[in-house]
Parts: structure tokens; sequence; C-alpha cells
DNA sequence: GCCTAAGTTCAATTTTAAATGAAAATTCGG
DNA sequence: CCGAATTTTCATTTAAAATTGAACTTAGGC
């Protein structure tokens, strides 16, 4: 499909077409829309990434939206999703507001961000919400093999936070 | 919760009935259901576990559909889902076809079997590919940067598979 | 400071995943 | 082995998540 725009008032100007993805690009993008996927992220997101990954060089926002044939919606957010996970950085060049985006260097660090985005809020959420439930069963007298369980639960959650932290130290420590 | 049934062909049958669940019970199960999303588990597993982790005694099918409130179908899916990671156990009583449903004793035995199945296909399932892109990237030289990126990966792939097996030894070993 | 290219937002839509429940299959107690 | 009790299956329905795209905002080149 072919669609012609004219964008001032003195030149016509050809709407940019972009190559659609090689196999190699393909295969990469499954790999990383599975291991995405193990990690709740989206489908999108994991094509940005790929895309990204595959390049030599950083892409503008319309390349990757024209190779990858998602909407501008998606690319943005995407974009956002992976920026704010430490996944993605852009740069920016001189005498062009179009920024340029790049997988960050490190992606253990990448993946590390991600986990700590995805895991740690809900153990810690949880914390206290266990400590409740076990008191809570005590006083009630519940059958000592449920407080039992709750009470392993409780040392699950706690050991899982600790090992986390020290696994996923925040960006700060 | 006091259920009463007639079971022969002669008398009427009144429905039995399942209490809703308790405060606490609801608050336990808040707490699967969150870590059953990180893990890619549906909502409905994440609810018969709970059920069964804070019942003192083995529950039976109708038991589990009745006070949850979900349909036959979810409760024997989830039931399979839940015994094929090796999450639930049955137990069967003389003179009754039901069969009785508990938590496997080990938690943290349950988690494996859950991470194993979840996690370690895909890792396994994308070496090959991995290795495979590596190579044409250099037949085809590729610049640099990106064969690095590909090497790099390549290497992420194959250390997380001998740590997941490392730490999730298969039943056998 | 305009003005438009560049990017964002979010309600509406599409897509995907999960739950339902009637029908089919199975399983044992009698 | 018969037959009701129990569970499973799976086409359909429902619910949730992801994507779209047009309207809106913003940034920065002129």
């Amino acid at each position: 499909m072919i669609t012609l725009s004219i964008k001032t008032s003195k030149n016509p100007m050809k709407k940019p077409h972009f190559a659609p993805l090689s196999a190699q690009e393909k295969e990469l993008t499954k790999f990383f829309v599975k291991m995405a996927a193990i990690l709740g992220v989206q489908r999108s997101v994991a094509e940005i990434y790929a895309l990204l990954y595959s390049s030599p060089e950083a892409l503008e926002f319309d390349v990757i939206q024209g190779r990858l044939g998602i909407s501008k919606g998606s690319v943005s957010q995407g974009l956002r999703f992976l920026k704010g996970n430490g996944m993605v950085e852009s740069i920016k060049v001189k005498g062009s507001r179009r920024e340029r985006w790049k997988p960050s260097p490190s992606l253990a660090a990448s993946l590390v961000g991600l986990l700590r985005n995805q895991v740690l809020p809900s153990l810690e959420e949880s914390k206290p919400l266990l400590q409740k439930l076990v008191e809570e069963a005590s006083d009630q007298n519940f059958s000592a093999e449920v407080i039992d369980r709750l009470t392993r639960l409780q040392r699950w959650n706690s050991r899982a936070l600790e090992l986390s932290t020290f696994l996923l130290p925040p960006p700060g420590a």
C-alpha cells in the first residue's frame, strides 16, 4: 500500500516506507517475546526491545513504528515502559527534535531493574498482611496444622524479600 | 458450615450450600493470587490453592467448587494444574469415589516444580535458536556491536539454564 | 513567540486469556 | 457389569489485557 502526502505548501514529500523484519530479527523477537512472557511483559514491548537490540545504530520513533508495523501509541507506551525500567536509553541529536533509541549497555542491569519492579512490590506489600494473618490464626485458635502452614508462608516471604534485596539492590545502594 | 444431603433414588435431595470465604481466607487468597500473578498462574488456580492451604482437613471437589463459587470446569482444570505441578495431592477414602485434596507438604518443593515448568522450557528451547543466530550474524558480517550483544545474550541464556538446573533439579535427580 | 513536527494520552476497539456449563467420559460401589 | 456418582472435556461465553488512532500536548527550530 503506497500513500502519498503533501507536507509543506511547497515540497511534495513521499511517506517513508520501512523494511519488514529480517528472518534473524524475527527469530530474536521470538526469543525476547518468550522471555518477556515469563516476566509478564507484553509482546509489543518485547518487539521494540528486540528491534533495538539487533540494530547497530540507534533508531528513531518513526523507524520503530514503521519496521514493526505497530501504532504510535504502542511505540510511545513501549518506550516509556522500557525507559522506566532502565532497559533503553535515548540520544538527542542537535538540530532535530527526534530522539534516537538504543538498548541500555547492560542487559544484566536491565533485567535486574525489571525484576525489581515486577516482584519486589508484591513481596513487600504482603509482609504485614501475612504477619496479621498469623496473629489472627493464633488468636482464634485455628488448627495447629494451619497455623504452621501460615507461619512457614510468612518465613518464606521474609526470606524471598531478603534474597531479592540482596540480589537486586535498589539503584541507590 | 454444615451440609446435609440424602443420596438415594427415593428422597428429594437438597442442594448443599457452602459458606463463603472468611476474612482470613480472603486475605490469604489475595496473597496467593498476587504471587501467582508474578508466575503467570491464573486467579482461579491460586484461589483453589489458598483454600486448601487454609483448611485443616482435605477438601472434596464439591466443597472447593461451592465455597469458591466457581464452575466445575475451573475446579477440574485448576486441580489438574496444581497436581501436575506437584502442589497438591489427593487422598482417597474407602467407600467413596470422591477424592479429597490438600496442599503438598513442602511449599518449597511446590514452587520449585512450578518454576521448573514455567521457566525452564523456554530457556531450553531458546538455546539452539540463539546459537544459530550468533553463527548467522558472524557469517553475514553484522556489526561488531550487534554480534557482541547476541553473544552476550547467548551466554546469559546458558548461565540461566545452568543456574536453573542447579537450583531446580529435575524430580528424578 | 509562532507554528508545526514530535510525541503522548486515553476512550474505543481488538485480541487474547480465563471461566462456564452442558454433554461426554470415567470410575467404582453394589 | 450396571448405573448413578463423579470428574473431565471443550465449544461457547465472559472478562481482562493489549493495541489502536484521533485528539491533544509539548518542545524547539525558525
